[in-house]
DNA sequence: TGAGGGCAGAACATGATGTTATGAACCGAC
DNA sequence: GTCGGTTCATAACATCATGTTCTGCCCTCA
């Protein structure tokens, strides 16, 4: 089989008609190409080159192998290109999965970081309820996925990476408004926004006021945080819901304070064990950490380093 | 630029699964390959593997260059076989271009014992006027042009394999049909079929009876060998032609003898000094040469070796 | 927990490739 | 014809990629 340091050594000399010129086209000396060419020759079976009137000749033999050596040399310069391609991430796409919580606010603005650093990445965003989180990391249909909930499998490896605070939301007017922070009693004597049984909310607000021997009255029940936001912005009542759900600007009617003893929201990426991660996702693994470091700075009280 | 070698191993780990697996593959030891792949993951700048589980996961990467890389795998592949194809003469077209006598025997010859020992090549005859071959040579049309009279030019050169003599022929009832050798004087006798002037034939034959001091009558004039014969099998005269004219079983009714004191047609193979000779063109000049030996063992008394 | 398989590092051998120095053949200019 | 310049080939040596063996670590599986 031939080298492909030969079919380009035998490229430049039929490009060039000359082993010398071959030499200069591929800045090395000339007496290494004879001998290659030479050594080619004896691989090959054929002569490629007859020395005439003191330069080079091809002869048909090597004209004909020329065609389809030049087509090889083409693709693998084509090659260089595929690979800057993919080393810049070009025409990838990241498909990542996400719990509804942290897949509106840390997800999102990880994203866009990742998307100015790799401007050809293409991205999915998944929002993923609990249940189907198994499903899409075993069957590969996103490269990793984001939760604030725990998530065991024996193929998949988890990694935490922060955690944000059980908070409590309500309206600006409400009356709860005036403390900073706010205990389980507190609480108990409005009406919450309770969810879903079974769900990781329901389980952390159980678990709160199971540990305070409270029982708080269900003003209103819902499936998901950004719900339960939604009807205390409403007036409802008191939303239980992870620091995540209402970081930035995403309920400016509301007033938000951690809750004394209120438990932790683990935000962790899970990945199928068996599967590699390709250089895009690394990097929005990266991402993703960074900018939970920087909503940390922005609400210390809320949220919670690794 | 990544290295076949480095192509090679890539394929073969990705179609295997591990690097065991292709190592075992190629006939090599593991580690080389895990040290060359290592390798090549710094020269393409993005991670092609991950360890996991104990083994190797390709990452989506590799599984992107691997469509690319395939392509080169299979066109190289297929290069072995071109330069098989190539080295058979399959698919050549041999273009050999010959004055009339040579081309109608010796040439035809070579060129049939050519066919046998490479089945592949397309052999294309073209017999040329003297005024011919200089073009054919010069603008490349044919690879070599086979004569029996010398030709000269700077950027032409020649080599002869063998000659033949001035022989004169005669129908079989002929009075001179009783005699094995032939001197100038018994043809004078009669009428001899001449040839038009400037021609090779003519110049031969000048020379000839110039030397001897006499003067043929003549009986007929044409511009080809051959159709002197037919004049003289049709009982015109004698026809004076160099030997291949009349070589094997050309004109089944001529006796024909050699002329004492005769001159000698050389054959010679004339190729563009500045191109090379294909391997099939290589392969025809010693058939060609083969074929001019059978012919002298065939006819000593008419042919010469070189 | 132990056996087996797969990967990676170290140390060394070998072959491909590159280098310089030199000579032979050829061309074109004089 | 001779001379200078160019091209290719050979020799001797240097260097780097590649291959080998030995070994240890890590993982899986029974």
């Amino acid at each position: 089989m031939l080298s492909l340091r030969q079919i380009e050594v035998f490229h430049a000399v039929m490009v060039s008609g000359s082993v010398s010129g071959a030499a200069r086209m591929l800045n090395v000396s000339q007496p290494g190409l004879s001998r290659l060419i030479k050594y080619m020759e004896s691989r090959v079976g054929f002569r490629l080159f007859e020395r005439r009137a003191g330069r080079l000749a091809a002869t048909p033999e090597a004209h004909r192998l020329f065609l389809e050596v030049d087509l090889i040399y083409q693709r693998v310069g084509g090659l260089d290109q595929s690979i800057r391609r993919i080393a810049g991430g070009e025409g990838h796409e990241l498909a990542v999965g996400a719990s509804p919580s942290v897949g509106r606010s840390l997800v999102p603005r990880a994203l866009a970081e990742l998307a100015g650093a790799m401007p050809g990445v293409t991205a999915r965003l998944e929002i993923l309820p609990m249940n189907q989180v198994q499903d899409y990391l075993l069957a590969g249909a996103t490269e990793q996925v984001v939760t604030i909930f725990p998530f065991e499998h024996p193929l998949v490896e988890s990694e935490t990476i922060g955690a944000g605070r059980l908070v409590c939301a309500f309206r600006r007017d409400h009356p709860l408004a005036e403390r900073t922070e706010i205990g389980v009693e507190d609480i108990a004597a409005h009406g919450i926004v309770a969810f879903e049984p079974g769900s990781p909310h329901a389980r952390m607000i159980d678990a709160l006021f199971a540990r305070a021997g409270v029982t708080p009255r269900i003003a209103g029940k819902v499936r998901f945080a950004q719900t339960a936001c939604a009807l205390a912005e409403s007036g409802l009542g008191v939303a239980l819901v992870d620091a995540f759900t209402v970081m930035g600007k995403a309920f400016p009617d509301l007033a938000v304070r951690p809750i004394a003893g209120g438990g932790l929201f683990h935000v962790e990426i899970h990945r199928h064990r068996h599967l590699a991660v390709s250089a895009v996702a690394s990097r929005f693994s990266i991402a993703l950490k960074e900018a939970m470091a920087r909503a940390i700075a922005e609400t210390p009280s809320m949220l919670v380093a690794p």
